[in-house]
DNA sequence: TAGTGGTCTAGACCACCCG
DNA sequence: GGGTGGTCTAGACCACTAC
């Protein structure tokens, strides 16, 4: 298996750069099941004497892969072929929450919190939730797993009225605010794609830079009032969200 | 200006590796404004000779954020902030066409074509058209852009009944579909994130593993006939979809 | 032609993990 | 303690761009 890495296999890999060649190598091994997730790649240093490259350059090959999620490094430890995560599709028309989505599908759903309680409000909470400068903001933020996997890190924010009390949100949010009466039945999200930034790729065991998917909900409760404003990323290569769209009538269409 | 890369700046800077404390400085600057869209940075051995770092170091610094769309890097030219994109909301309920929606925000629309023609299918195509593998696919691939920015990759596969001469299409699909009585009036979307890669990223003027959206569609005539199968790359920042969201009927949240 | 980013090297030290 | 990834250096050549 490790005589993929022969100083031969260079010559018939195509043309270019030297980093990309070990880059194409390595992720055609991938691609066609050579290396299987989980697996572990030879260390830095026995890639560079293996192929005659310098440890910089093998670096620089191996560390687009690893941007990409297609790699994972440990230090200390070695480098592996990520693990490969099952996509999860899910409508995003329907509000749910993450907690219900995971049971109906009879997976296991783990919460790690990272805050939880009542903060003064930043100004985009202000914004987005109507606020007083002076009122005070529900905290609620955590890594959502399923099965063990980091999915997604979800960061809400609930007026004080709404949620008194955010220490008592053990599991589900959406639970807790049914309990309360205060369930929304209505949201509006925006979606698009951001790079993770160090920080948030640790919460969700990536690395740095991968594509991550932001969706920033604001939900309303049947009167009208915000109930929530919560920003979530959730890692770009376990999602699939699914739309189903209509025709626009005619006059939204051409308004002229 | 370029006083901020003086040695010095770097004592304050706050502690961890030497080139994302350069980081920092850049990426604060753009922040705040002292550096502005379209402005060049010294050059990587200017940058070098100030900060007293080698040039490996510095170049290490500039690369994620070259990676994550802030910088750009013209080779024999220099290092620029990268020009800031207005984000554009769009309503992903609708089945609307680029041409159409860029007319009714009263932005110029441009097209460069990167393939159009009839092919044999790929397995993909004929799963997704419900075709026969002797059957032919009318494919149209191109970078969409906007007043001059390029925002998104198209690849759309029709069967050959519906399109039967795809150089034919020179603007809008959709408004061509039409003429030809056969407009989508549903379609099924699924939303994921990715990291472009390098062939993308070129044809959107990024840097190479850049956030993208990855949006499929499945658009369906009234008879059910599968009219196109559609996979397009959005930059990530430079697109906000927006999804307005309803409580799920008590039924299908709860299923026990 | 002078300057830019792009690639590559050999060698060093550090922080961390594991047996 | 031995091996791993993480950081950093000084110096070199190349391909390209701008003038």
């Amino acid at each position: 298996m490790t005589e993929l890495f022969t100083p031969g296999a260079f010559e018939d890999s195509g043309g270019g750069p030297l980093y990309l060649q070990l880059q194409r190598l390595i992720a055609g091994a991938i691609a066609s099941g050579q290396l299987k997730p989980g697996a572990s790649l030879p260390s830095e240093r026995e890639l560079a004497a293996m192929t005659g490259l310098s440890r910089v350059t093998v670096r620089k090959g191996v560390a687009e892969l690893v941007a990409t999620g297609q790699l994972v490094q440990r230090r200390g430890s070695g480098t592996f072929v990520a693990p490969r995560v099952e996509r999860l599709e899910q409508a995003l028309s329907l509000l749910t929450s993450f907690t219900e989505d995971m049971e109906r599908r009879g997976k296991t759903v783990e919460s790690r919190w990272i805050a939880r309680g009542l903060h003064a409000p930043a100004p985009e909470e202000v914004m987005a939730l109507g606020l007083r400068t002076d009122d005070r903001v529900a905290r609620l933020e955590r890594v959502r797993s399923s099965d063990g996997v980091p999915l997604a890190i979800e960061r809400a924010s609930l007026p004080r009225d709404v949620l008194p009390d955010p220490m008592a949100v053990t599991d589900s949010l959406y639970a807790m605010l049914e309990s309360l009466g205060q369930r929304p039945v209505r949201a509006v999200q925006r979606i698009s794609a951001a790079n993770l930034d160090p920080r948030d790729a640790e919460l969700l065991g990536v690395g740095a830079g991968v594509a991550g998917l932001r969706i920033e909900r604001i939900s309303y409760l049947p009167s009208g009032k915000v109930v929530e404003f919560t920003r979530s990323l959730y890692r770009g290569d376990a999602y699939d969200f699914a739309v189903e769209l209509k025709l626009a009538p005619d006059g939204e269409r051409k308004p002229e």
